[in-house]
DNA sequence: GTTAGTTTAAAACAATTGTTTGAATTAATA
DNA sequence: TATTAATTCAAACAATTGTTTTAAACTAAC
C-alpha cells in the first residue's frame, strides 16, 4: 500500500484546521498532533509556518485557475462568431470554485480568511494569482456586455466576486440564517442560483449617477 | 480642553490596528504603545482582549442597525398602500454601512475579518446581531418580490450580503484591480452601483433547476 | 553489509503573548 | 483639607508560539 507522505498529511491537516479554527489560531503543534507527525517535520518540509500556508495555497489554486481558463477557452472555441452568453462566462468563472467547495469544504473557507486579512504576505500571493483571472474574465465580459463602460463593468465584477467569496466561506451561515430551508444539495444548483443572480446584476441597465 | 478618555483612545486605536493588521496579529502592546497608554489599562477597562474586541464592535454595530431599521420604518410609513420598491429597501439596508465606510474606514474592514473567521466567539455576537436585520429585511423584500419562493429569496439575500461585505472590506482592492479607474468618490455613488447590481439580481427571473 | 542521504524523535530555545500584581498617582468627595 | 475611590504605572508571571538542535532511525544504492 502506497503510504501517504508526511508532506501530504501535513497539507491535508493544515488545510482542515486552518479552515476550522483560523490560520493564526492554529498552531503547528495542533497540526502535527492531529496529523500524528513530529513537530519539526513542518520546518523540515516547508521551512516555516508561512511555507506551510503557502504550500496549502499552491496545491489548490493553480488547478482551480487552470480549470477556469480551460472552460473559458472552450467557450471561445464554440462561440467564434456570436457573443458568448454572460451566463456561460460566469459558469466558467464560478463552477470550479463551487466544485471545490463540495469536494473539499476546507480550502475555500481558508482562502476566504486570507482575502479579508490584508496584513499577511500570503494575501499578496493570493491576490496576484487572481489578477490574471480578473483580467481574462474582464475581457470576456467586455465582449458580451458592450454597452457597459469599463469601470462600471469592474464595479460589477467586484460585487460578483464578493458574492462568490461569501458563497465559499459562509454557506453554512445561510443554512442557519434561513432556518434550514436553504440547503446545499449539489454544485450545479448552487452554481445556477449564483449565476442567475450575478448575470442579472451584470446585465442591469446603466443607472445615471448624479 | 476636554481630554479624551483612555477608554475611547483604546477603542479608536484598537479599531484602527485591527483593521490594518488583523485582530490576531495585533497585540495589546501594539495598541497601548500607539495609544500612549499603559499596557494594563486594557485589562482594567475591558477585562481582557476579547472584552476590547467586543467593545469595538458594540460601539458601532448598534447605531448601524438602528439606522437601518429607522430607514426601513420610514419606507413603511411612506409606502402604506403601494409596494416598497426593492431599490428603496436595498438603500435602507446598504447605505448605513457605506456611510460608515466613508466616515470610518476601519471598523467594517475589522468586521469583515470577523465574519470570515468562524472560530472566534465574537463571530457569534456579530452574526446574532445580524440575525434580526436579516429577518426584518427578508420580510420587507418578501412583500416586494412576491413572485419569489422564500428559499430563493434567501439565496439571493445571501449573495447580496456577500457583495455588501466585500464592498466593506475590499474596495481598496478594486481600486488596484481596476488599475485606478474605479475610485470611491462618494457614498451615494457606491451605494447606487451596489443597489443597481443587487436589485437586478434580486428581481432576476426565476431559473428552472433540474 | 556498508554507507550516504533522508526522515523522525525529543528536547530545548528565544521571543511574544495576554494577564496579573501592588505600589504610585490622580481625581473626586465630604 | 483629609479621606476615599478611581486610575495609571512599571514590573513580573505563566503560557504559548515558531524555530532550532542533536541524536537516532530509517531507506536505498552500491
Amino acid at each position: 500500500m502506497a503510504s501517504v507522505s508526511t508532506k501530504d498529511i501535513l497539507l491535508d491537516t493544515a488545510e482542515k484546521l486552518f479552515a476550522e479554527k483560523g490560520i493564526k489560531e492554529t498552531s503547528l503543534r495542533d497540526i502535527t498532533a492531529l496529523a500524528n507527525v513530529n513537530l519539526a517535520s513542518v520546518n523540515y518540509h516547508f521551512g516555516s509556518k508561512d511555507g506551510l500556508i503557502n504550500g496549502v495555497i499552491v496545491r489548490r489554486i493553480n488547478p482551480l485557475n487552470e480549470e477556469r481558463f480551460r472552460l473559458l477557452e472552450e467557450l471561445n472555441e464554440i462561440y467564434t462568431e456570436r457573443e458568448v452568453p454572460v451566463e456561460k462566462i460566469l459558469y466558467a468563472l464560478l463552477i470550479p470554485g463551487i466544485r471545490l467547495c463540495f469536494s473539499n469544504p476546507h480550502f475555500l473557507r481558508f482562502a476566504g480568511q486570507i482575502v479579508s486579512d490584508p496584513d499577511q504576505e500570503v494575501y499578496h500571493i493570493f491576490v496576484s494569482q487572481f489578477e490574471q483571472v480578473f483580467k481574462r474574465f474582464r475581457d470576456a465580459f467586455k465582449c458580451s456586455l458592450t454597452h457597459l463602460p469599463e469601470h462600471e463593468l469592474m464595479w460589477r465584477m467586484h460585487f460578483l466576486i464578493g458574492a462568490m467569496i461569501h458563497t465559499w466561506t459562509n454557506h453554512s451561515g445561510l443554512n442557519w440564517l434561513s432556518g434550514g430551508i436553504c440547503k446545499l444539495n449539489n454544485e450545479e444548483e448552487v452554481a445556477n442560483r449564483l449565476i442567475g443572480f450575478c448575470s442579472a446584476g451584470l446585465k442591469a441597465p446603466l443607472v445615471k449617477l448624479i
